[in-house]
DNA sequence: CGTATTCTTGATTGGCATCAATCCAGGTGG
DNA sequence: CCACCTGGATTGATGCCAATCAAGAATACG
């Protein structure tokens, strides 16, 4: 399940695709030298899990590779995914003892792994380190405010559109990609992420590809076609 | 509209209800000085706002006393709440230059202002002070993911269940009080954080006060008489 | 090539929204 | 003091969007 791989002397870092992460671009070459020095690189399969909701929280995570998602279930089956995870993106920070998401990769994932101990010692040391987190921590917020605004507020168009240019949005600082939309989670973790049902996730996206909106050249792939259209409908503003 | 009060020589903090809040009681002698010295005490009536969406995000606050909720509007007038407010809170950090939410008293309210120039430089000054901080916005995060579970996942029932029960851990922890449950906001307002209407909410609360497990001496004083049954619909767990 | 899984589409149902009327408390002015 | 007004809360009647149930189409996989 998870695996850890051999350190070399030199610096993982120089070489990781995340070196610019939000959170390791602080970094200046002695701070990544101790961040490399007590970080764990872990390796998941498609399916497999970070770490697990109820699971004591740990460890912190800064994604390195591949895509992922946080999900909470309840007792009766529900799921809700509270969001999907890109390279780059840093996470586990939590104020509870117990996690309260389980982390899960989308298809092979890899990512570095420090103890809650460490890191604290960390930022105690480097400050600078600990502002960024809080940055982080505060983007992370805004985002997830604008989730509890598209459940509480829109309907499954709204939620659809709002979605697409979102994780557009999301590739593109990721990867720099911008082209088509790359969508490597099911039509089920979509209905859970926008809090409908598959069926309603299928229909809406076939409505809006009718409507000239969007291309779907596969399931996985979305060309948005009006840009304009479906950021009224999202009422979507990206402030670029 | 937002009116300051005279400063004397004396702290304000030292008589303040909200000196063991989150924010400040981190702060020794020293430091709650400098937050003393730094803080514009700024008092709102019903109805108006301590900042609003749009503007831009040049103070934090901490509220001293009263009541208020954070909502986000649509331009087609739905409302989204985000969070409703009690004395102790801390609010106003937010990662862009213009805030995505507005803060309304829902009485009349007092809170510390500072702008986020000093904030800065105190947190710089007092590393402790953004410790705290980023804690604060951990447990935010985690609170607002709670009503992401429960705007994606919860029927009418499920999520007015948790409502009372969330509200009652806030009051509890913020006045002390836990015998019944002070509810200032309308039905509207508890409309628009659960993302539901007016009249489901009556009509959930009519239904859950026949099923006996509330008592509802008036609109906005509500009483739990079956917690247990109440718990397990909200699928609500206080951690204790 | 068969089996499983995901995606899609259709038919029906149901929960909540919408529309509308009434109730009730508090405030105002004659 | 009372008639009137107002805003919030409640309750009822009806309609609609998305959930549910069901089945077929497409795709992946052993």
């Amino acid at each position: 399940m998870v695996s850890r791989m051999p350190k070399s002397k030199d610096l993982l870092c120089d070489s990781c695709s995340a070196r610019n992460s939000r959170l390791c671009s602080v970094m200046d070459k002695d701070g990544i030298l101790e961040l490399d020095a007590l970080a764990d690189r872990i390796s998941v399969g498609e399916g497999e899990y970070l770490f697990r909701e109820e699971a004591p929280t740990a460890y912190v995570f800064n994604i390195k590779s591949g895509m992922g998602l946080l999900e909470r279930l309840s007792s009766d089956g529900r799921r809700q995914i509270m969001a999907f995870l890109y390279p780059g993106d840093f996470i586990g920070l939590m104020p509870d003892p117990l996690s309260s998401v389980s982390a899960k990769a989308l298809g092979s994932m890899t990512a570095c792994r420090w103890s809650m101990k460490n890191m604290d010692q960390l930022m105690d040391s480097h400050h600078e380190l600990e502002h960024r987190i809080r940055r982080i921590g505060s983007r992370v917020l805004a985002t997830t405010m604008d989730q509890v605004f598209v459940l509480g507020c829109k309907n499954a168009r709204e939620k659809l559109a709002f979605f697409l240019l979102h994780m557009e949005k999301r590739q593109k600082a990721a990867t720099g990609e911008a082209e088509t939309i790359h969508l490597p989670m099911t039509r089920g973790d979509i209905a859970d992420y926008l809090g409908v049902t598959v069926e309603t996730v299928s229909r809406t996206f076939s409505r809006i590809k009718k409507e000239g909106l969007i291309a779907l050249p596969d399931p996985n792939e979305v060309v948005i076609l009006k840009r304009e259209t479906l950021e009224d409908i999202a009422e979507y503003y990206s402030l670029d």
